[in-house]
DNA sequence: ATTCATAATTATTGATGCAAAATATTATTT
DNA sequence: AAATAATATTTTGCATCAATAATTATGAAT
């Protein structure tokens, strides 16, 4: 009979999660007017949380406030689109150099065995896709910048906005692969200076093949 | 005799502003909880646009909300603050990275006045550090990446609610002018590497002194 | 006397209502 | 017929109100 406290997170959260995948899915397009007073009817609560959500997305850079004309999706355009590309190649490739020198070999490790099960995933895309977002994410984390982290983590969000989405279309995946190689050997060698370079190139060939 | 309400900000953003001056001026301590009824009734608002506002400082990570207790001043320790002054440094060295490869002629002697407008006032504390702040945002603003501008302003604000605050002491103006210098003559020669170095170089002093 | 449970108080979170502002439409005048 | 002004409608933005959750204090039982 346990009344289980339904509230993990606060409504607003929780709101600004379902909008987020909806503009994602692009069923709230770029440039779009978000009609606040509709959606929160469609979800069944008040324009208080609704409101409170869209400031969060704002925050996040998802959402544009125009001032007594409520919200809009943001528009991502070519410039920036590369804008943001070149801010993640360069707090990602810094966080590698960063693992390259302080990690220790149980986290380089770590990070081998995603490698590895990297490789194993090639021919299952949609599963190659998530561990090698899970790889960026433990780099990061290893790297232990909490900081950095929220930015990397609302960049990314930013790209999911374009159309030609994906950091990393499903004809790279070899390339990719032997590119997160490269990284990797870089890393257990702990050779920041390599390890960046590294990433950067990972990133800057992401950024043509999207192009 | 008009009495223009002018509204050029919304309520929320006016009121993010005046409690971001109370914060950075430890008015409100970091780790002390945010009364929003107190303060709302101070401001003689409601508490709509008071929450509103102090969502919009969380995004920026001035104050931390835990769920079902309210706001927080935002506590920086000193690895945060190290933390945080390497992302500012590896951005703004960036930054003098494109500046240096891309910046007309005209927006590079617009950096050089700005130098010497810093030379001059080289004995107006007050004074050195309104324009110092003003030549690092021009700097941004000819790289040209609202994302980052975005970034920066955001980890600047943070920087500022660390007590050994300043980017910049005051005995170390003399050192500060010097790299300033270093990094202009490397901008003037469009000497992308090297801008970036002496930019990060001009951080990692700060850093020293600021410990 | 100490600990656990229950109740009360306090503060946050969500809903509703109202006023002001902006935009669009219509009517009137030139 | 076109342009300007006025009115009406739509929508944001602020305030007030109600309810939920958490913490603290008090009382009872062991």
């Amino acid at each position: 009979m346990s009344a289980v406290t339904l509230t993990p997170r606060a409504l607003y959260e929780e709101v600004a999660e379902l909008l987020r995948q909806r503009i994602f899915s692009s069923e709230l397009a770029p440039g779009s007017w978000i009609d606040e007073m509709r959606l929160a009817e469609e979800y069944g609560i008040s324009r208080t949380p609704m409101r409170e959500a869209l400031k969060v997305l704002a925050a996040e850079g998802l959402v544009t406030m125009k001032v007594r004309r409520g919200a809009y999706v943001t528009e991502v355009n070519d410039k920036d689109q590369r804008d943001v590309y070149h801010l993640l190649a360069l707090l990602e490739s810094d966080a590698a150099g960063v693992v390259a020198q302080n990690a220790s070999d149980a986290q380089l490790q770590d990070l081998k065995a995603l490698h590895q099960e990297l490789v194993a995933a090639v021919h299952d895309t949609e599963r190659f896709f998530d561990i090698n977002e899970r790889f960026h994410m433990r780099l990061l984390e290893i790297a232990n910048n909490r900081w950095r982290d929220q930015m990397v983590a609302d960049l990314r969000k930013v790209m999911k906005l374009n159309r030609h989405n994906s950091l990393l279309k499903s004809g790279r995946i070899e390339e990719s692969l032997s590119e997160h190689q490269a990284l990797l050997d870089a890393l257990l060698a702990r050779d920041a200076g390599a390890s960046v370079q590294r990433m950067k190139a990972h990133f800057e060939n992401g950024l043509e093949a999207a192009s």
